[in-house]
DNA sequence: TTCAATATTTTGCGCCGTCAACCATTGTTA
DNA sequence: TAACAATGGTTGACGGCGCAAAATATTGAA
């Protein structure tokens, strides 16, 4: 007969083939990410302050959109401002909230950086796939994403509303 | 006019999404694994030697596997070998390789973890999608996986060929 | 046989991120 | 106003994993 043990759930496997894939992305873009001095986390913390209105958001909602914890966020942050890519701000309406805001050197770092990491992205990832399953892809990602982390735009409003703390490149 | 610096581009919110939901998942299954005494490196490494023909797969081949790396590899088992999930038997006809043997009371702790783990994979992940959107995930999903590590199922076939180095659990 | 070249695993060291404890600030309640 | 819980952030101790070198076993050639 057939197996029927429960280690062979195709639900098991369904998870492994998304942790495989996370792991496998990951190891091909390390080599030219660390080539730019970045780290995974790097990136994904600059990214995130580039997007953002004023290029500054506060400790915590870092780490609430990357799910790293304050602590790790903290780390990081120490990183790239000792590398000058972000400085620290007070925060002026409440003087426990500090912020990290994106220097122009940091904007050019992940700039430079994203421009050659779009390379591999789509050699061993979006353009791996027809248009048709990309989207299906994403469809279904987002709607596993916005169950288990809902949290993950915080802070974006708040940051619009707070007054630059570095010249801002937008014009 | 609309915005179109690079760190907009739509393929790094494809690579954020997918960053997302497995860190999100991750931290929605720690919880219960952890009550099991498992991590999920430890879960992957017992499923995989529990899936394979006599329980036993060579550490390099969990390495290749896993993605982790030998020396990952080496420290994980030692923690499943402490805890008496796991044995080292050395290999027969290649007297430098090791086997690492899921024993019956690894079969069973990682049996009773997933029977429990399965409801929050259904909770969190496959249960949120229909039939075809499960579907196309995972076939894109697989199609990504074939090409950043083709390796994944290295040493299944000298494990089933090697005999058994305890009383295997199958009849 | 002996010695170099190769293959497999383990170990020393360091980085990275978590956890828990801590300090500073804020808001609330009296 | 004083007292105190709640919030934001940093720090010290710790564990997991990668990298590179070491330890062990095997193979091939002189």
């Amino acid at each position: 007969m057939a197996t029927t043990r429960i280690i062979d759930d195709d639900r098991l496997t369904a998870v492994g083939l998304l942790v495989e894939v996370h792991r496998g992305l990951t190891n091909k873009f390390a080599a030219r990410l660390g080539r730019h001095g970045l780290s995974e986390n790097e990136l994904e913390i600059l990214l995130r302050l580039g997007r953002t209105p004023n290029c500054q958001l506060r400790m915590s909602d870092l780490a609430a959109q990357t799910s790293l914890t304050t602590s790790g966020v903290t780390r990081v942050v120490d990183r790239l401002e000792r590398a000058g890519l972000v400085v620290r701000a007070s925060c002026d309406t409440d003087r426990r909230g500090t912020w990290a805001v994106l220097t122009d050197a940091g904007l050019e770092r992940v700039t430079a950086a994203v421009e050659e990491h779009l390379e591999d992205v789509d050699r061993w990832y979006t353009g791996l796939l027809t248009p048709e399953q990309l989207n299906a892809l994403l469809e279904a990602l987002r709607i596993v994403r916005d169950t288990v982390r809902p949290e993950a735009v915080a802070g974006v409003a708040e940051a619009a509303r707070a007054r630059p703390r570095i010249a801002a490149t937008s014009p």
